[in-house]
DNA sequence: CATGTTCTAGAATATTATTCTAGTCAAGCC
DNA sequence: GGCTTGACTAGAATAATATTCTAGAACATG
């Protein structure tokens, strides 16, 4: 574990590029920025910032993948909650949402490299850390799901149905669109989130009538409902 | 309504322009495309497209906005059904996911470039494009949330509680990330947003205990949760 | 201290967005 | 028909900027 000077020479070069680069990309967009813009924010060379990363992209991607394994470590802290998953995943919401206002920059960030075009190996190294994510959070729900506490769903949905809201709204607010008061937001999302994967009641035959037993209903009625939808014109 | 030949032979170049830049940006990346491949896919010279756009940022603009106001016909279309609200929200994710499937290039941009950095000019268009877009759907649901068969939420929410799933799974499908079908997504996410958005029973008292009765209970309880959630170390 | 490796600076090069110049073409007017 | 005007186009010229190259400094190691 010893550093010796080198070492630690060049790991904060490398993070003094990667933090010039954060900046430089969201005040002039990733696009726009030019490596001479990081070259003087950074203090480096373009020679040295081109020795380490060896391209534009290359700083994009590895920012990325930093910011990624933050939020990781993030969600994966909050997923802790063991005994009431409904306050549980008001946990996971919240401490998504005060990351996004606390580090707004990286946070935009991340949203907008998300969908970004990149090469195999980079997608490759993205797709990685969003399986793990996955499974995270697949690890963190079996249990519930064992014990009949929320629907059985393919892993591949829950971060949709978890994440899916607060993402989006995080987009629209970082973007400026949006004023409300986040407290509010996180309340109101975790009790969405909550009804949408939460199952009914226990084996308690006669359950409500209306909203909550349309279960099997409304997953196989009405065939195909993608051909008839109205607004599948085009 | 009347167009001379000139004015066809320009719109026609415009379109042309577009496509092949939709093309190239999405077999090279938006930020790798040069101007040289879309002059060769459009058949336009180089002189041509800076006449009509004046830059290949101004092209990337123009083209959202083209997608924006298609998409945006595709959901408003979706919304017509005005007796079942249950029926009329699926409707419109079937209509999304459907839209997604069948153009698949067009929608992976329209998320690409939805959190991309623009200039005042440029951001503040697109800003109106979705304010429209809260707007159509915050009509259309006014009636139900009226009649009590859904919460009253800020109309900011909505957006984020019926289409947020959606699109995250679409961001992550079609960038082959997930394999599912597509029908059964939309049955799930359907359910799942309108258990999410509903609202309990009528004014039946003794409503079912678990899962439906925490409203108001979720709302307030817990106060300040962002500060105590776990994972909101740093 | 000799030697190889990693790192750095800054100039040289290559790529590409953008601008400029000189036209072409269609449409209206005499 | 000729003439004029304005929109459009081609392709060369220019400028901005990513990337590569060369020489050497700083460091670790034997």
């Amino acid at each position: 574990m010893e550093l010796n000077t080198q070492r630690k020479r060049t790991s904060k070069r490398r993070r003094d590029i990667l933090d010039a680069s954060l900046r430089c990309f969201m005040k002039h967009g990733i696009e726009a920025a030019t490596i001479e813009q990081i070259r003087e924010a950074s203090g480096a060379s373009s020679g040295s910032i081109y020795h380490h990363f060896g391209s534009k992209q290359a700083i994009a991607v590895a920012l990325y993948l930093d910011g990624m394994e933050e939020l990781a470590i993030v969600l994966r802290n909050a997923m802790q909650e063991q005994d009431d998953l409904r306050q549980g995943i008001r946990n996971v919401i919240a401490a998504y949402l005060l990351w996004v206002s606390e580090n707004r920059d990286w946070a935009l960030y991340l949203l907008r490299v998300a969908t970004a075009d990149l090469s195999r190996d980079e997608a490759s190294t993205i797709d990685e850390i969003n399986r793990r994510s996955r499974e995270d959070l697949a690890r963190w729900l079996r249990p519930f799901v064992d014990r009949g506490e929320i629907e059985q769903l393919p892993d591949e949905l829950y971060a949709s149905l978890i994440y899916g809201a607060a993402t989006h709204f995080a987009r629209h607010w970082l973007v400026g669109r949006l004023t409300l008061d986040v407290d509010f937001v996180v309340e109101t999302l975790a009790h969405a989130v909550w009804c949408s994967i939460s199952k009914p009641a226990p084996p308690d035959r006669s359950a409500t009538n209306k909203s909550r037993n349309g279960k099997s209903k409304g997953l196989k009625s009405a065939a195909n409902p993608l051909r008839s939808g109205k607004g599948a014109s085009k």
